[in-house]
DNA sequence: CACCAAAACGGATGCTGCCTCCGTACGCAC
DNA sequence: GTGCGTACGGAGGCAGCATCCGTTTTGGTG
């Protein structure tokens, strides 16, 4: 929403053609070439001069911001089907599965999400979607804690961060086998009862 | 060990000089800056040319393979300490903070060593130091596992993950406190007996 | 000590990518 | 159709990477 908008006028429409086009470009080329791929190939290809891509989106985190609102509905769609489940724990479990999804969809993005995820930075676009996600986490830990199936030591923020480390180990090429007994590791990790220290 | 030195002629003296300068330039710089530090300043730091620098070490990886060396010095003698113990679930443990220690020494230095450590890339000159690593994590995986403390499942190629991601979220900058539950996580989790599934 | 050949130096160079700035073109409203 | 204001886009400055080759240094040798 430009200034422009907000005094009435309507939004011009080749503003709205670019910003589709630089979207539907950077998303094939983050898929493609991971997060780090060349900002001015994604401009060329879009259709548009470089000057355009950057007033659009001044830093390349609100550029993946913007990317990842779209892969953010298809979250939001499996956490309607997760929240029928009766089980918190089976909830929990799936919910941990689809993050860890979310993070792989780039190479190299669980990267900017950890530095988003940390201390504030007010101005970091991915800092929203972050702690949203992390708030998620903490709501399926709290069920999951009354039903007796999760350790009460556990916070969602715990949980978020090893999703996003299971998906930065995924996307530096190791082996499906040994990501899964690294999940299982924690899962039977934040299972069990607390025990003193 | 160069050509000229295989067929028995003596190093030259600047070679050495200037790779001493290097290393120690280098080391301040990952230091100060991560392992992406710029090495053109590194090279004219030591008070050499680009050219000088690229002819010792031709890729990054191998400037914070030579690097790293002198810190794995650290690493081994700390593994004297730990093998004094008698107890190798404690031994684990300590050797698993080493470890993560280690990844820590720069910022940025788990992602070119996860690299190393996934397929094999014979040519970088990060995996042989990880393979060790890895090796080293086994033996005490294994010793702990004929005491009955840790669960069969695990091999030590896990827990180095395990540790290599506790550094990489460490160096993203989140708090000690989440870390100490997300390492607490996994330690319950590998100590327990084995289930089904 | 003087000389030589090999070995190493180092900086100029070309390249890619980032990001900005400003003259120009376009689209909307009237 | 005209005018205003917004958005465009490419030229340009900058930083870093990696290479190549003319020049310098070094150690061995007589």
């Amino acid at each position: 929403m430009s200034a422009a908008e907000q005094r009435g006028r309507k939004p011009r429409a080749d503003v709205q053609r670019n910003r589709a086009a630089l979207l539907e470009t950077a998303q094939r080329h983050f898929l493609q070439h991971g997060v780090g791929t060349s900002l001015e190939a994604v401009a060329k290809e879009a259709g548009v001069g470089p000057g355009t891509l950057y007033r659009h989106f001044p830093t390349r985190e609100a550029l993946l911001a913007a990317v990842l609102q779209t892969r953010s509905e298809e979250l939001v769609a499996r956490q309607a089907d997760i929240d029928q489940l009766g089980d918190p724990a089976e909830a929990l479990e799936q919910w941990l599965r689809a993050m860890e999804e979310y993070f792989s969809a780039f190479s190299g993005l669980p990267d900017p999400l950890m530095a988003a995820a940390r201390a504030q930075e007010p101005d970091n676009p991915l800092t929203i979607p972050c702690d949203i996600l992390i708030s998620a986490t903490d709501q399926y830990v709290r069920a999951a804690q009354l039903a007796g199936r999760v350790r009460a030591s556990v916070r969602g923020q715990d949980l978020f961060l090893a999703a996003c480390s299971i998906a930065w180990i995924k996307g530096n090429g190791t082996e499906e086998e040994s990501l899964d007994r690294l999940r299982m590791l924690i899962a039977s990790g934040y299972r069990q009862r607390d025990t003193q220290a």
